[in-house]
DNA sequence: AAAATATACTAACATCTGTTAGTGTCAAAA
DNA sequence: TTTTGACACTAACAGATGTTAGTATATTTT
């Protein structure tokens, strides 16, 4: 007589308190982040979840249906902020600031979401594509409204908005995780190196 | 009685002073800067060329010598142009300034393949790849060492110099294309758009 | 003109890709 | 206890991938 044995183990969700698609999206940007989405194989992405390949289609739907959960997730804190930071009452040198503050604290708690949006939102497929490369666009112009407003009130330097936009929103996403692990420099530290050269930069006055 | 036309065009070579292998560089940056180094496929780029697959083959020796090649022309300009620095005898903050201008010139001239370095060399394979990670590291401790002497001189604000020199490259490093075309801003006007807010913030003074 | 070299072609390969079909099992609901 | 739904498995697909082999032609050298 002949006894099967064979491991099914589910995925485990009982640490966090996550759902495994969540587990499953979490992994997979640690992944994209890694090797970028292209390199990145489902056979890959299963290997670390503890699971086969086409164990993952029970719980999501395709590959690129990571990439819009990742992308959008991100995208979509953006335009919270911006709405905030729009209706606040802050002087416009101050509503730069905060969103400054916004993306450091981003890059730092939430890498690789971040890191990947940034990065891989390219590989999106229609309509995401062009849903996403809207929103971008829409966000900059905003940045760069707030910027030229404090421009016209004389509280920021006149220089071109869009490349201002361009300059910091590029800077910060330039953290990268040896950056963010070194001893050195952590978190608040860091943030505030940024937003001091971002705002004041280089030159000692 | 049957007479069998099929082309066999060589990659036109008479334009420019191009040799076929330059040609075949030049395109796949190109592509590896729209697509990514692992979504651009060598039949793209053979399409591109106007040549098939693996005519390719009779100019490279594979698809990642067409990556290394572009990472280490990008990687050796950039050593040529620090130990040119190093030697001079500008103040450091001229230093800062001669190397921002250098690469954002950089980011005009030679975006394609300043791009793909900047982003793909991950995709590097051994031995080159941590060829390239040392040229890397190295190069920005060489950059930082430059802001931290300017600091003991007191011409550069007390910051920490390895967040200064990420935040300034990543910031040059995402000068984008449709902003290079934009009407608005072009070369020298973005250079010293780039530069003022490099050197010296946002904030009017 | 002949020989040699460079370079294009077609055909095919082995491997990897995302994904589907079909099946079995465990945990929760009835 | 039975039923049901969530979820894991194996097997396999069709297509894309980088690359090689073998061959034919165009260009350059002799």
């Amino acid at each position: 007589m002949l006894v099967y044995f064979w491991q099914m183990g589910r995925i485990k969700t009982t640490n966090n308190q996550l759902t495994r698609k969540e587990i499953i999206i979490e992994k997979a940007a640690t992944l994209f982040k890694e090797k970028g989405f292209k390199a990145a194989s489902m056979r890959e992405i299963a290997d670390v979840v503890g699971v086969e390949a086409a164990s993952l289609y029970n719980h999501i739907k395709s590959k690129n249906e990571l990439l819009n959960i990742i992308c959008f997730g991100v995208a979509n804190r953006y335009t919270h902020k911006m709405d905030e930071v729009e209706a606040s009452k802050l002087s416009t040198l101050a509503k730069v600031e905060s969103l400054l503050r916004f993306h450091i604290d981003g890059m730092i708690n939430y890498f690789e979401e971040v890191y990947v949006s940034d990065r891989e939102w390219k590989h999106l497929d229609n309509p995401y594509l062009s849903n996403m490369q809207n929103q971008r666009r829409t966000y900059r112009k905003r940045f760069a409204a707030i910027i030229e407003e404090g421009i016209k009130k004389k509280e920021i330097k006149k220089i071109d908005a869009a490349t201002a936009v361009l300059i910091m929103l590029h800077a910060i996403g330039g953290i990268e995780s040896w950056h963010r692990s070194t001893r050195k420099i952590i978190g608040k530290e860091l943030e505030e190196n940024m937003v001091t050269f971002l705002i004041d930069g280089l030159r000692k006055i």
